[in-house]
DNA sequence: CCTCCACCTTCCCACAATGGTAAGGTCAAC
DNA sequence: GTTGACCTTACCATTGTGGGAAGGTGGAGG
């Protein structure tokens, strides 16, 4: 199968396909005579375990630690479900701090008229300062 | 006021005051005549309003509009607070998103023994296509 | 056989925002 | 005068993804 029709079957680009195998999250696809690389059915459902576990918003690395625990018939099932656990308490963290911004966002906009005239206490209240301390960076969340 | 003491007093990292500026998100600083950047209390106010605003997850183009409305007398607030409401909407779309992952994980974990076996349906189920359809980037959210 | 189109290959560029680091200039205090 | 804390610019890395160029391949229709 060639990576086109890979690519259909389990919804992962062509071009994320050859990046997942430059950066060895893959193995080395087979390729035909012609270079072309070539698909079988075991290499479709490594492709469709990684495309969920993306899609549950796993980053490459932790897909990279699933695959290995997934071909490692001697692991214990509770490695599995730490890394699940530990993902659900990121996604709480991050959805609880989505939600205070939220908070502050609606108090914000509650007070602009959102007419005509020009005033709006939503920018008179952005300039001020609010909290304090380095800003942090956090990991982009995929859909 | 040198950059450092700008950083310090609005919590943007003096990397960051230089790329803000490097990309026009920002005036250019004025100079003293040791080249170094000279930032006043008008300076500051702007940071601030930056800081905030990324705090509340604007990203740095819509930074950039509120920047612009702010300094615009003659904008009406229906702007402001549109723009307000299109994130808040946002937000909410991807917290029910990232709710939805919550869950199916969730209910994977809950049928993981997580003990020393290695039977672990957390794997069993990642292999199964769930999804369909290509996948949709999504921006990054900041704390 | 030739041409055309769809596919494949590799390689490089771009994005958003941020941090790191190196090589050098400056300034104040001791 | 030296040391150390600051400033300057410039380049590289990150995470995951898309876009595009430049070229090879393969099959279908003329």
């Amino acid at each position: 199968m060639n990576i086109g029709q890979a690519s259909a079957r389990t919804g992962v680009s062509a071009k994320m396909i050859r990046y997942y195998e430059s950066i060895g999250l893959l193995p080395s696809a087979a390729r035909r005579a012609n270079g072309y690389r070539d698909y079988g059915d075991q290499d479709i459902a490594v492709l469709q375990f990684v495309r969920r576990t993306r899609d549950l918003g796993f980053s490459l690395e932790e897909v990279s630690a699933l695959l290995a625990l997934w071909s490692d018939k001697g692991r214990s099932s509770r490695e599995v479900k730490q890394l699940a656990e530990t993902h659900i308490a990121d996604l709480e963290r991050r959805i609880r701090e989505m939600r205070a911004v939220m908070k502050t966002l609606r108090e914000l906009a509650q007070h602009c008229h959102g007419d005509e005239r020009s005033e709006c206490p939503i920018l008179d209240d952005l300039a001020k300062p609010r909290t304090q301390g380095p800003r942090r960076t956090q990991r982009a969340v995929r859909a």
